[in-house]
This record gives C-alpha cells, structure tokens and sequence, in this order.
DNA sequence: GTGGTCACTTACCCATAGTAAGTCACTAAC
DNA sequence: GTTAGTGACTTACTATGGGTAAGTGACCAC
C-alpha cells in the first residue's frame, strides 16, 4: 500500500481501484481489528485477562454473547487460543498467540497518532 | 498502552502497562478506522480519488448510501474535507485533512503485520 | 422530451448487535 | 433436598444498522 500523495501523476486516466493483493490485505486486517469488541478483546487479555468472565469485566459494556461470538472469531482467525482446563466449575483459559501479540504490537502507532491529535472538537 | 517492546523482552509482557484514558483513545480510534469501508474510503482518497463517484468506482462494494453517511461521518472526525465546486453538474471535491493522512500513516505497520503473517489458516 | 451526469436521499428488507434470561455440571449451605 | 452459586456459554427477542434498489434535482445535449 502506498498512502503517499500520487504526486508524480495525481490525475491520470490510471484506474484508482483499490484491489490489489496488498491493499484487500491491510482492509481485512484493519477491519479484523475494528470489528466491535474485537481489540478491546485482545488488549484485555494483552492485559492479563485469561478467562471468560475476566475478559467480560475488562471490557466495558461487553456481553457474554458477543464475548463468546468473538472469541470463537478470533480464535478461527489465529489471534489467540482456547485452552480449557477441567476445574470444578470448568474454566476456559485464553492466551494470546505470537500473531495476536504482533498484532496489537502494529497498532501501537495508532496509539501514538490518538495522542498527537488529541481531538478538542 | 504501551506496546513498545524492550528489546530484551521481545513478547507482550509490558503491554499491561495501561493507562485507561489512553486505552480508550485507542478503543476509539481503532474501531473508527476499523469501521466498515472508512478505511477503504481514506485509501482511495489517499490515491487519488476525490469526487464522490471516483470514490464509490474505487472503493469494491461501496454503495452510494453508504459512502454518503461515511463521508459525514469522517468529515466530522476531522479527517477529511468537503468542497462543493459549483460547476455544471455539481462537483464535490475531497480530500484528506494532515490528521487523516497521519492515520493512514500509522496504520502502515498493520500493513506489515499482514504480509507478516500471511497465512490464513 | 427522452436520456445522461453528479451527489446525494428515501424506502425497504434482512443480518447483526444488544439485552435478558436460561442451561449444564457441579458444589456448598440451610 | 431444596435453594443458591459458579463459569462459560446458549437461546430468545428486539433494536439498530447495513445492503440493494430506486428516486431526486439542477442542469445540459440530442
């Protein structure tokens, strides 16, 4: 993906559409990460919330259907794993994996970027 | 948050290191990037793309409707600008605001983290 | 006077999100 | 031995939002 300005030639006939490998790529994974719940998700057990119901506290406003509806999503995706663990009420353990752990890695500049535009409006 | 790794410890053991206020600076522009077709719009800006038609012809997917509401949506969080040009059928012209730019910026490393980790199960 | 352009709106439907309550397997207390 | 509680989900139901299609209005060209 280039997001640089076409300085060079800003208004061809070129054909702008936004299809190729690299660009359906940085879309999926952007709206990976955007989907509702989703990052909030993952920074919470980022944060050191492994089970269900501490993840549920972690996350403002999260319900228990779409925890569950999510984390089955971000499990398929390979972002974290699910580990249950036969206690007396069964607990369920979630862990980030290495990609998942990258992944709110690569976010950190949107952190940096929500800092230097701290909005007044 | 601070997911800036140490380089002594290269795994996630510091992201716990959170301050909620920038935690939900974070949340929220991750889920406004994240939101379905923002990024797609800002991309195609970011290329070239500057009327509203050029904008639905390069987004795949994107319906009028929708590209109406987005554009207002954005417009409002400062991310881009509006300019009617009154030509002979009307001209709308868009562009992206330096803060809106800087986001697509900083959304350059989820674009590595994607060719990263290439493999979608 | 039919058709075309541009930047939207409006109308309708359906999928998903949100909220609340139920389930299962078990244990501890009354 | 009925009641209550736990953890991790499901199920049921409603509300919100997205998708598709068609309409609008100001203009012009044929």
């Amino acid at each position: 993906m280039t997001t640089t300005q076409p300085s060079a030639h800003p208004r061809d006939t070129d054909i702008h559409r936004i299809n190729d490998d690299e660009c359906r790529r940085f879309l999926s994974s952007v709206e990976l990460v955007g989907k509702r719940w989703n990052s909030g998700i993952l920074l919470a057990i980022a944060r050191g919330a492994t089970r269900f119901s501490e993840i549920v506290a972690a996350v403002d406003g999260l319900s228990d259907r779409l925890l569950a509806q999510r984390l089955k999503e971000l499990e398929a995706s390979g972002l974290l794993t699910r580990e249950v663990i036969a206690s007396i009420p069964v607990q369920v353990r979630y862990e980030l994996t290495p990609r998942g752990a990258d992944l709110l890695g690569s976010l950190q500049p949107l952190v940096s970027w929500g800092q230097r535009w701290t909005d007044p409006s």
